[in-house]
RNA sequence: GCGGUUGUGGUGAAGUGGUUAACACAGCGGAUUGUGGCUCCGUCAUGCGCGCGUUCGAAUCGCGUCAGCCGCC
């Protein structure tokens, strides 16, 4: 709908507002390959597409970025170099950011075969060393493929000239996610460990950012697990390295989420853009937005279509219930979905369908109404921002949302 | 009418004397946060066509009966 493709081949941000205050703001991150106006969702491609989703059903939800993984694409990486990078290989050609593999460590590695969660209640064990694909070195990490039975080492050279070899507009420095379960003496381990992969990564990135003919950003992630001391040290050593922006990153318990952001954004240089690693709950977008994230992404809003949990202004609803409906997935909605006439009753029936081109049809068109309703929220929290109006946005959102 | 054969949950089925009837699919419920997921977890037959019997104990053995399938008059 609003793609501002920019040939200035730079890479800057500028807020338009701050919320009185408080740390979040709304503003522009200008790159080479087009504009992303902030609070933004940046849907998830982790092969350079998201999954079920044309580019151009992308563009219809007003979808602003894409992100898209250096691990998984680490083996086609000289492929996409050869096109011209990431936004032209893939057809998006709008702004692009790839995640270093650094959640892979962790995913692969402590947390194997876990879900990252954010409750408290559940246990949380890290998997036993000898069952997980990926150890972490100080030069950096193991993987293994069981699939391929390919193995990798990729320290923080190899995820730069990876990633710059994807070229996407911005950049991960390659860190190291820990678990909740790990203790604090091991994030304090973990946390020196990626602090000089940082520096590392930003020595690699300058060799290789404009190999690719325009400028690859990169951000620097900031660790330090739920320890206020950890949090706020690094982030004082990071403001003062030469990163673009940074990654806000870790695994967060839900209660303590704003207090984390508020320790590291107080730190943290105003003017450079901020993004939230990994999370799309609106209540974690809404906070994450008060607190000075300006851009998110997470798999879950496509994921959780698929397996037939769709957003509505009114909570979430599981699809599967909805037998009789003839009603849209949401009221007032305007997702491409929606908009069509497309009810509860027959997408159900699509995802109950044993023809895979039904069931891709389903995932095609709840892939779309999700995004679109965190694509929305983030344009209505800029909006309100703007309007400041933040706070009666957040209160009445969230009452609708959760019924309190 | 005679001979043979088979009868286990919504479905496909395992189990041939011994604790709460395996497993899969469907159903239902729950999960899912920098995607190794059309995935994962939980639940789902107080009962093995029906009746009687043998036995400490039967889905499993015997007799009868009903139903389906196959063959022969």
């Amino acid at each position: 709908m609003n793609q501002n493709y920019q040939n200035n081949n730079t890479f800057s941000f500028e807020i338009t507002k701050k919320i009185p205050g408080q740390l979040g703001r709304a503003g522009i991150i200008h790159t080479p390959h087009g504009d992303i106006k902030t609070p933004a969702f940046m849907c998830v491609g982790t092969y350079g597409e998201v999954r079920f989703m044309s580019m151009d059903d992308l563009r219809s939800i007003n979808a602003q970025a894409m992100l898209s993984n250096g691990y998984h694409l680490r083996n086609i990486s000289p492929e996409i170099a050869k096109k011209g990078g990431l936004a032209a290989w893939s057809g998006w050609n709008g702004p692009t950011l790839t995640d270093s593999g650094g959640f892979q460590v962790m995913s692969l590695g402590s947390g194997m075969g876990k879900v990252v969660s954010m409750e408290r209640e559940k246990e949380v064990t890290n998997t036993d060393p000898k069952e997980r694909l990926a150890h972490v070195t100080e030069d950096g990490v193991e993987f293994f493929d069981p699939f391929t039975n390919q193995k990798d080492f990729i320290g923080p050279e190899e995820s730069m000239q990876i990633q710059c070899r994807i070229g996407a507009d911005i950049h991960m420095a390659y860190d190291e996610l820990t678990s909740l379960a790990d203790s604090y003496d091991y994030n304090v381990e973990a946390l020196a460990r990626t602090e000089r992969w940082a520096l590392r990564s930003l020595e690699e990135h300058k060799k290789h950012h404009m190999d690719l003919g325009y400028y690859q950003a990169l951000y620097g992630v900031i660790q330090g697990g739920r320890w206020e001391d950890l949090r706020r040290s690094t982030c004082k050593k990071f403001a003062k390295m030469d990163f673009d922006g940074y990654g806000l990153g870790g695994a967060f318990l839900k209660e303590s989420l704003g207090e984390i952001l508020k320790w590291c954004n107080e730190e943290l240089p105003e003017n450079k853009p901020r993004h939230l690693l990994g999370l799309s709950r609106p209540d974690d977008i809404l906070i994450g937005a008060q607190m000075g994230a300006d851009t998110f992404d997470c798999v879950a809003p496509s994921r959780e279509a698929r397996h037939g949990r769709i957003y509505t202004r009114h909570g979430n609803i599981s699809i599967k219930k909805f037998t009789d409906s003839e009603e849209p997935l949401d009221i007032g909605c305007d997702c491409p979905t929606c908009q069509a006439g497309w009810t509860k009753k027959r997408l159900r029936e699509l995802l109950k369908s044993e023809k895979k081109e039904d069931k891709y049809l389903y995932f095609n068109l709840a892939t779309a109404h999700n995004l679109r309703f965190i694509l929305r929220l983030t344009e209505e929290i800029h909006q309100a921002i703007l309007e400041e109006r933040f706070e009666e946005y957040k209160t009445k959102f969230l009452k609708d949302f959760y019924g309190k």
